[in-house]
DNA sequence: GCCCAGGTGAAGC
DNA sequence: GCTTCACATGGG
């Protein structure tokens, strides 16, 4: 039925962990609510005891964009059930048991981690914030009762026709280059995002890794936020730390070998694990 | 000023 | 294989 709300019916799901543990960067608390943008739709969440109410600026008559990108249809026990029963992973899903992986588009996403490498989540926040601003599609109507205007996330046919120092200018220094030659080759038909859906891990991770800037860490963040590759696990400083300190107190390990460990020791939603572990030691006071 | 941030790639052993 | 370094920019 078209309209301009809905409420999803889901158990287990907390949003506010969900929308701003830096998988995504474009999602602003707005009282009890998140506003964002998902493709083209300005949406707003609100938790409620029955699950997630969304409300959108215009009639909406197909919401599975929402559904696919909330992941709400997914079985969160089942994966919960199946992370290993150890000490560690108990005291990450019980900091928060309602933590969600997202489903989110491949190209914003990419973009998005090309932006991220040493960069603290609040500043990713501000470039990416900035080059929507500059470079995404107004969209219009204006949002209801909302402040401000809203943008789309810059299509790689936009990024590609601008310059580096117009990007550079959205304070991403040395990621501008990576940035621009990502969407070049995407825009002149070189690099294929859909094809990355058809391959397995292995060759997927490979086939990003092509990509300038895009090591093996911003490969898997691409992979599991946008592609749904469940065993895809980011190890970045958190969750390298994380491991560390968990796993191996005693004796250093190398990220070659704890990569190796990662895919052996959390089983078939290992990227689900380190989102735990992720918002676990991002959240925990020490 | 100093150190660090959801890293990567190149260069050195 | 492992270690070190440059790379922009801003926050604590």
């Amino acid at each position: 039925m078209v309209a301009m709300e809905i409420l999803l019916c889901v158990e287990n799901y907390d949003l506010a962990a969900t929308l701003d543990s830096g998988q995504a960067f474009r999602w602003q608390k707005e009282n009890d609510s998140w506003v964002g943008i998902i493709g083209k739709h300005w949406v707003r969440l609100t938790q409620t005891p029955d699950g997630i109410r969304a409300v959108t600026a215009a009639p909406v008559a197909d919401w599975n964009f929402l559904r696919e990108f909330l992941q709400t249809e997914i079985d969160l026990a089942a994966v919960l059930k199946t992370f290993p029963d150890d000490e560690p992973m108990r005291a990450a899903v019980a900091a928060c048991p309602g933590l969600r992986l997202l489903k989110q588009d491949p190209w914003e996403c990419l973009a998005s981690f090309i932006l991220s490498s040493t960069k603290q989540i609040v500043q990713i926040r501000q470039i990416i914030a900035l080059l929507c601003e500059r470079f995404g599609e107004r969209l219009a109507p204006q949002p209801p009762i909302s402040s401000g205007f809203f943008y789309a996330f810059p299509t790689p046919e936009k990024i590609a026709r601008l310059t580096e120092a117009e990007l550079r200018a959205c304070k991403m220094g040395f990621r501008a280059p990576n940035l621009l030659a990502a969407a070049r080759q995407i825009a002149e038909g070189k690099f294929d995002l859909e094809k990355i859906r058809r391959l397995d891990y292995a060759e997927a991770r490979a086939e990003l890794m092509k990509l300038r800037g895009v090591g093996g860490k911003i490969a898997d963040c691409v992979l599991l936020f946008a592609y749904g590759f469940d065993s895809a696990f980011p190890v970045d400083v958190w969750i390298e730390r994380a491991l560390q300190q968990l796993y191996f107190p005693r004796r250093r390990a190398s990220e070659p070998r704890l990569r190796l460990f990662a895919a052996t020791h959390f089983g078939p939603h290992a990227g689900y694990a380190q989102q735990y572990l992720f918002h676990y030691m991002r959240t925990k006071l020490n």
